[in-house]
DNA sequence: GAAATATACTTGACTAATCAAGTATATTTC
DNA sequence: GAAATATACTTGATTAGTCAAGTATATTTC
């Protein structure tokens, strides 16, 4: 029951991320992307089908379904992504990248990789793992 | 060399904030603080003289200047911290807590203590240590 | 199969933060 | 010691998100 170690490294992990994310940000955006929108992005290339739902989405990064809806909007707009039906359900718009999104996010991928690659020189593969295995293990 | 691992690691970690974020502000909405506002709250408690400059507050928790005097403002006015200025730097501004103050981070304190431990229950105190480790060995 | 409830959004109003530009003081350079 | 530069803020304008309420469709209950 150690409670200082505890509220350690709860600020700690805040901390180190609001710092990531400001870096991932700025390597970001040279190709006119936010951290966000590259993350989206980066879930929907990685999917099986390639496509997902809005609510899933917003689960996979842990935003609101208000936020994904206002951060598609340009997107879909700017032609990075797009919006299908979902012919099982009429509720649901499913959300894929399109060929422009998909170039634009290799591209990206380039700098974010960077970013990810440079902020994590210090550790090894194994600190890498476990680092891994240990953020799985918190409950949020 | 393994970005895939990188990226993942980003992510997560950045996720993980993200809903630790949330629970914190969810949990100290009853002393009707915000998570930045009690981590404002903790540094000034921790810190030596029980004062910070707003430069240095800003860096301790990865927010701009900016934000801490938009942060402060109703702090002040609510009779939570209070302004005194650096003898030596009369550029400066120093922030401490009042005894209101005090009295709150103490109560709040209990709530955030809560937060955390659950948040970490899964992860014995070696894994915490490990944890905390690594995460000092990011470079942001 | 109608009524009640749950899910998947969208929208308006708001908030917390950012950035760029401005001001005041301090430090360095020459 | 005057001029140039750096630091510590503050403020106006903007942005990225939240929450609460509304709408449309789906599912469950009876």
């Amino acid at each position: 029951m150690e409670t200082n170690k505890n509220i350690a490294l709860m600020l700690d992990q805040v901390h180190a991320s609001t710092l990531l994310g400001k870096k991932a940000d700025s390597n970001l955006s040279v190709h006119g992307l936010s951290f966000t929108e590259f993350n989206i992005m980066h879930k929907l290339h990685k999917s099986p089908g390639g496509a997902l739902s809005r609510i899933a989405l917003a689960d996979s990064i842990g935003l609101t379904a208000s936020g994904i809806t206002r951060l598609l909007a340009p997107m879909t707009k700017n032609n990075i992504v797009l919006k299908t039906v979902n012919a099982r359900d009429a509720r649901q718009s499913m959300v894929a990248l399109t060929e422009t999104g998909k170039g634009l996010y290799t591209d990206a991928l380039v700098s974010f990789e960077y970013t990810c690659s440079s902020a994590f020189s210090l550790l090894d593969e194994p600190e890498i793992n476990q680092l891994l295995t240990l953020l799985n293990k918190i409950k949020c």
